[in-house]
DNA sequence: CACTTAAAGCGGTGATCTCTGCTTTAAGAA
DNA sequence: TTCTTAAAGCAGAGATCACCGCTTTAAGTG
């Protein structure tokens, strides 16, 4: 009588019946958009049989939801220890997330779901997004630097990045996301300790960040 | 033969399935998701035979875009004559819109069309909310006053009512939605009838509208 | 009023989706 | 290696959807 763990067999054909059908999943995300994606179609392009699919996850939205959230934790950067730096390091982080094949869409996807799911799967977008400038902000506030509220972050930097990636308005890549923090962190509200703009040229060009333009 | 208009008949019966469909889709979008509305439950919830709908407009992504088109062509405010007022005006009208039932899930619906249409439909919402914006700034402009660039309105004040109605930020508030205006005419970056462009006001600035302490 | 005809209603077809018993495969433990 | 059983595969039922000839209704016109 084995106990193990939650997922009591994790490999194996298991493990890639789930890559397959995530695979399939992001592909038919970018293709078709989110609302056309139905569990039939990921299982047949990912090789797998339906029932696999619909007992495992049940609903297309709670498989989009699944792989949303699994792609949301890939990369994530860590702190720096300069609050600007780290600003910016979290606004591309949110752009190359945003921008990259099916990452609007995937957005929309987790806006989407039932009624009543909808709620909490924005509550768990959100608070991802937030929890990168969060981390920034506390760690500054942690030094004893300034910092603007979250409140601000989210209103100045992330919101014009999400409405500019969904409505596809040109030239929102890195540089704009860099300007987006840097008016935040000038615009009076942070008393900076350390007021040296750039002492050294971008010792890290780190996480390609890629190519921002719009998908 | 009669050749008239283009709607060659746009009264009666026509009219009468017209406006049951739109209650009906408006109704459906609030209760169950604008994914989630098809043409056979909106026609069962009108009163109306689905053949009616399929024929009058196909599919429902164009229905939604019908409807949501004509949703947002009710109410629009006229200029008052004074920059800041006619911002606060067409950000209360934004606010308005996106916060009445369904108003997001219209939104979204713009968003969701086809891959093909996606980019149309967008662009369109675009447009229509950018045009309330335009208008103010541009009889400001006429009026030898100094205003912001179009895409700082869209950054600093559409945006962020955008993302936290979408994510339903509690506090999105008329209040609020006048700070936004506030704070954008008294950074600086507009010139004030009285020419003072005092790059440090420090006004303490006071119309802090909401400050809510993060959901 | 009568007449023309746009538009709605009706019925049916094929396709797809969701979901469920049952069988088969293979991952994990002894 | 063998054994147990979680999970995948298979096949099919029931429901719904998109769509299309054909018939019927009534809006607009003279």
């Amino acid at each position: 009588m084995p106990v193990k763990s939650k997922d009591s067999r994790p490999g194996g054909r298991s493990a890639r019946v789930r890559a397959a059908v995530h695979r399939a999943t992001v592909d038919l995300v970018q293709e078709v958009g989110s609302e056309k994606v139905t569990i039939p179609a990921v299982a047949r392009r990912a090789g797998v049989n339906p029932s696999s699919v619909y007992r495992r996850w049940g609903t297309t939205s709670a498989l989009l939801a699944d792989v949303a959230a699994q792609r949301q934790d890939e990369g994530t950067p860590e702190l720096l220890g300069d609050l600007r730096k780290d600003l910016e390091r979290a606004a591309l982080w949110t752009l190359t997330d945003l921008s990259r094949p099916g990452g609007v869409a995937f957005f929309r996807a987790e806006v989407a779901p039932d009624v009543d799911e909808r709620r909490a799967g924005l509550r768990e977008c959100l608070e991802r997004v937030s929890a990168r400038f969060h981390a920034a902000l506390d760690a500054a506030a942690r030094r004893g630097e300034g910092a603007p509220p979250l409140e601000r972050v989210l209103d100045h930097v992330v919101a014009p990045l999400y409405f500019r990636v969904v409505f596809s308005i040109p030239e929102t890549n890195e540089d704009y996301a860099r300007g987006l923090v840097a008016e935040l962190c000038d615009s009076g509200h942070v008393a900076p300790s350390s007021p040296d703009p750039d002492p050294d040229p971008d010792p890290d060009p780190g996480t390609n960040a890629g190519q921002p333009t719009h998908a």
